[in-house]
DNA sequence: CTTTCCCTTTGATCCAGATCATGGAGAGAT
DNA sequence: ATCTCTCCATGATCTGGATCAAAGGGAAAG
């Protein structure tokens, strides 16, 4: 059931250390620098976190950590998706969420990480020394703040998941998640009835409680009904009244 | 099946206004001050905070404040249990969580607040004007860092619920319950086999997305099988290897 | 081109937990 | 002491979604 995900940063992981005058511009550049933390930190700021920055890419369906692994580093995605998870003993998972450009990843860590994540694409982030970035958010209160405003933001969006996995029904679960998912996309690329779905039918399952099939049979029914059009790696949303009245009813 | 529980504060809540060197003293004498964010604050600090707290008392079974509701304050629990929760629009709740002595209650609000919060017991908060308060965060680094510790704290508490709610069986999901209220409860009150369950089943249930019946169904057999021991206002465990082992099971 | 592999779809059947129904027990009120 | 109200317990039945089973379908490998 588990597939045998190769650890990175292995031999499939370019890195890029950061060093001298170049980094500038590779933050300067950066596609995500407004929605991600280092917004919070002026042009001098963003020179000494590009100090304790490695630019790091990783190939689809690769292991960026386990649940367990000491957490030497944070992350903030720049590009592609990932996907967070835990898994029980007897193989039963779930899928946290989903971290896309702009995510931070390591809010909720201790020493330890509470989840594993594995690209979905391939996926372009910033790794940060974690003693060092600790130490940055301690010295440059922005950073702080936005790390809080950030998990804070992350805490409210989990209570709105423990809603869908413990009172929804499973078609109200599905709705749920292909608007969410749709408005998260929408911060990036702009609204678009046309959604890419870079994670699998099981991964969906297992992010909402449910089994593949029953995820698999909510979309197709859908899919008969003209409420979503099937296009390559995603959906197009039809009829997104449809989707918020199931959530509503 | 809604309680029209009143809302407060209103004459059932009694206000004390904190003015004059009296504060002091009261901040001095908080037996949760050592868990709460105000741990992070000195003493002149402590009394700048006084200074924007109301410590208000709140009877059992009463409305804090509803979600959707403006958030105008912020609150730190000082003694007694609320119900955080969510309600949808045809009577189904989920219960967020509880609040207990040193939780901070706003950390994943915008300008609204997401969820309700209900005293389960005689409850003792310190309610702070969320815009000073939020101006005082901004001007004591050490006060963010703590909110942040609780903030990416209460995170990692929400995404084990997430696997409790999405992949564990009944049986699991109740052991699971009565296993994480009792490590709560040892922070504030030391190890004890008794636990206090201020919560009625219907609170455990929808706290778990499962019924009431199996709720208690669930204890009813523990109770026969001596795993558990009915105590007025909780339960006494008495065979804590067999809860444990229900999860890892 | 054919084979293999993985993911998805679809149908048939099953079952854990929901729903329905009833009774009991304690706490306040009168 | 009796009524009422609110919880909680427990038995009987039902059902939404899980599980079991089988068959496409597309991409990559041979």
């Amino acid at each position: 059931m588990e597939a045998h995900l190769p650890t990175s940063p292995g031999p499939l992981a370019s890195l890029t250390p950061c060093g001298g005058g170049q980094c500038a511009s590779v933050c300067a550049e950066c596609r995500v620098k407004l929605y991600a933390v280092c917004a919070a930190l002026d042009r001098d700021e963003i020179n000494e976190l590009e100090r304790i920055t490695q630019h790091i890419t990783l190939p689809p369906k690769t292991a960026l950590f386990h649940a367990g692994d000491a957490a030497a580093s944070v992350y903030t995605v720049t590009s592609g998706t990932l996907r967070l998870q835990r898994d029980l003993a007897d193989g039963r998972r779930q899928v946290i969420g989903f971290a896309i450009p702009g995510d931070f990843i390591g809010l909720a860590m201790d020493d330890h990480f509470g989840f594993s994540a594995d690209s979905l694409t391939h996926v372009n982030l910033c790794r940060f020394d974690r003693p060092a970035f600790a130490r940055l958010a301690r010295e440059k209160h922005g950073l702080m703040g936005r790390l809080h405003d950030s998990a804070s933001h992350e805490l409210g969006l989990a209570q709105e998941h423990m809603v869908v996995l413990g009172r929804r029904r499973a078609e109200e679960r599905v709705a749920a998640f292909i608007l969410r998912w749709r408005e998260r996309m929408a911060r990036l690329t702009g609204a678009s009835a046309t959604l890419a779905l870079p994670m699998g039918r099981q991964d969906i399952a297992d992010h909402l409680g449910l089994t593949i099939e029953t995820v698999s049979r909510t979309l197709a029914r859908w899919m008969r009904e003209k409420v979503i059009l099937d296009v390559p790696d995603g959906i197009r949303i039809l009829d997104q009244a449809r989707l918020e009245q199931t959530l509503a009813g």
